[in-house]
DNA sequence: AACCCGGGGTA
DNA sequence: TACCCAGGGTT
C-alpha cells in the first residue's frame, strides 16, 4: 500500500539532513556518546558538548578509566547527571563483557546501563545497521500522525504498535540496507517539520501517504495522558565563607541532583525560616552555624519541579565539614561540577572582588548579587 | 503504570 | 506561561 513512503523518507533526508557531527562518524562509541547525550536534549545543545567529551575521552577505555569528577565536569550544565554516571557504568560493563567493543546486538546493548529501548535501536540500526527501530519523541509524533494511531502513546501497547510500524517500514526494500538513515529520517521530519503545535504539512515528503494529514486533523495527534503539575519548593542555600574560601558539599546519592557538588541546602518545611533552614543545612554536613543575613534569591524551573532559591549568608560557630563536605578556595571552586541552578551563585562568587565582603556580619553587600545577576533572576 | 530526574528552546 | 525534547531507572 504505502510502498513509498520509505523511499521518499530516504530520498528526502539524503536531500536535507542536518550537518551534526556525529553523523559524519561510524564508530559505534561515538554514536553510543551522542545517543546518550541526546536523551530529552536538542541536537544544537548537544553539539558542543560532545565535541568536547569526544576528544577528552575518546574511547571505550578511557571513558571506563576517567575520573568521575572529570566526567561531571565535562557533562557540567547538560542535566540528568545520572546520564554520565551510566554512561561509565556501562563502559565498563564493555570492557568486562564484550572486551571493549560495543556488542552488535540489541539486545545486549538493552542490557548495558543507561541504554533502553531507544537507545538500542539508535545504536544497533545507525552503528551496526541491524533492523531494529528506534522510538524516540519524534518518531512517535511522526508515526502517529503518519497511520493516524490514536491510543495513548505513554501505554506499552501503543508502544509496541508504533514499533510494529517502523519494522514494517525498515522492511520495504528500499530502506533494508540502511535501517540508521531510516530512523534518523523519521526523527529528523520529527524535529524540523512534523512539529507538535505546527507541523509543515506543505514541505512534508510523505503528505501524499499521511492518515493524519488526510483526515485534516495531524496535530492533534500524538495523544497522551495529562500530566501531573510540577510541585513548587523554597529551597534554602547556606553560604558558609571564611576567609578566601566557601563551604561546599556533596549532596545525597538519591534525588534531585544525586550525588552532584553544590553549597549546603535543604527544603524548606511548612513554617520554616530561611534562617532556620539554613541552621539545618550546615548542620547536615556537621557544623554549628548561626545566620547572618540573606544575599540574593532567584527562581529556578526543574522539568520535575518548580523552585524558589534563598541563598543566605552564614557563618561557622563549631564542627567540622563531614561527609564529602569541604572549603573551597577559589581554584577548587572552579574545577567543580556544579548544575545549572547554582550557577547564579558562582556567579556571584566569581564577580566578587573579595570574598571577606560576604562574610561580613553586617551590611550584607546586595549590590553584588544585582550587578551578577540580571533583572530576570533577582527576585525579591 | 506511575513517578522521578536537568536544562533549554519555542509558540 | 505550557509544552516538549534523539529517555532511562526505579518502584
Amino acid at each position: 500500500m504505502s510502498a513509498s513512503v520509505a523511499s521518499n523518507l530516504l530520498a528526502w533526508f539524503d536531500r536535507t539532513q542536518r550537518d551534526l557531527p556525529w553523523r559524519r562518524c561510524r564508530d559505534p562509541y561515538a554514536i553510543w556518546v551522542s545517543e546518550v547525550m541526546l536523551q530529552q536534549t536538542r541536537a544544537d545543545t548537544v553539539r558542543p558538548y560532545w565535541e568536547r567529551f569526544m576528544k577528552r575521552f575518546p574511547s571505550v577505555r578511557e571513558l571506563a578509566e576517567a575520573p568521575l569528577d572529570d566526567l561531571l565536569k565535562a557533562w557540567e550544565g547538560l542535566g540528568y547527571y545520572r546520564r554520565v554516571r551510566n554512561l561509565q557504568t556501562a563502559a565498563r560493563q564493555i570492557m568486562s563483557r564484550h572486551g571493549g567493543q560495543l556488542p552488535a546486538d540489541a539486545s545486549a546493548l538493552r542490557a548495558l546501563a543507561g541504554i533502553g529501548p531507544y537507545t538500542a535501536g539508535a545504536v544497533a540500526s545507525m552503528a551496526f545497521g541491524l533492523a531494529e527501530p528506534a522510538l524516540d519523541g519524534n518518531a512517535v509524533r511522526v508515526v502517529s500522525r503518519l497511520y493516524e494511531v490514536a491510543g495513548d502513546v505513554s501505554s506499552a501497547g501503543v508502544r509496541a504498535e508504533l514499533e510494529a510500524k517502523i519494522r514494517a517500514l525498515l522492511a520495504e526494500k528500499s530502506a533494508r540496507s540502511r535501517p540508521g538513515d531510516l530512523n534518523q529520517a523519521l526523527m529528523e521530519l520529527g524535529a524540523t517539520h512534523c512539529a507538535p503545535q505546527s507541523p509543515r504539512c506543505e514541505a512534508c515528503p510523505v503528505r501524499s501517504e499521511c492518515r493524519g494529514w488526510l483526515g485534516g486533523e495531524p496535530a492533534r495527534l500524538p495523544l497522551r495522558r495529562r500530566k501531573a503539575p510540577v510541585p513548587f519548593a523554597e529551597i534554602a542555600v547556606a553560604l558558609c565563607v571564611e576567609g578566601d574560601r566557601v563551604l561546599v558539599a556533596r549532596r545525597p546519592e538519591t534525588g534531585l541532583l544525586a550525588g552532584m557538588m553544590g553549597f549546603p541546602a535543604v527544603v524548606l518545611q511548612d513554617g520554616e525560616s530561611l534562617e532556620e533552614g539554613s541552621v539545618r543545612a550546615l548542620a547536615v554536613v556537621g557544623l554549628r552555624g548561626e545566620p547572618i543575613g540573606p544575599l540574593l534569591s532567584y527562581p529556578f524551573v526543574f522539568s520535575s519541579l518548580r523552585s524558589r532559591h534563598q541563598v543566605i549568608l552564614v557563618r561557622r560557630s563549631g564542627g567540622e565539614p563531614a561527609g564529602g563536605a569541604f572549603f573551597a578556595d577559589r581554584q577548587e571552586l572552579a574545577a567543580l561540577a556544579l548544575p545549572a541552578a547554582l550557577a547564579p551563585i558562582r556567579q556571584v562568587l566569581d564577580s566578587a572582588g573579595d570574598w571577606h565582603v560576604l562574610a561580613a556580619p553586617t551590611g550584607v553587600t546586595m549590590p553584588v548579587a544585582d550587578a551578577a545577576l540580571g533583572s530576570e533572576a533577582a527576585v525579591g
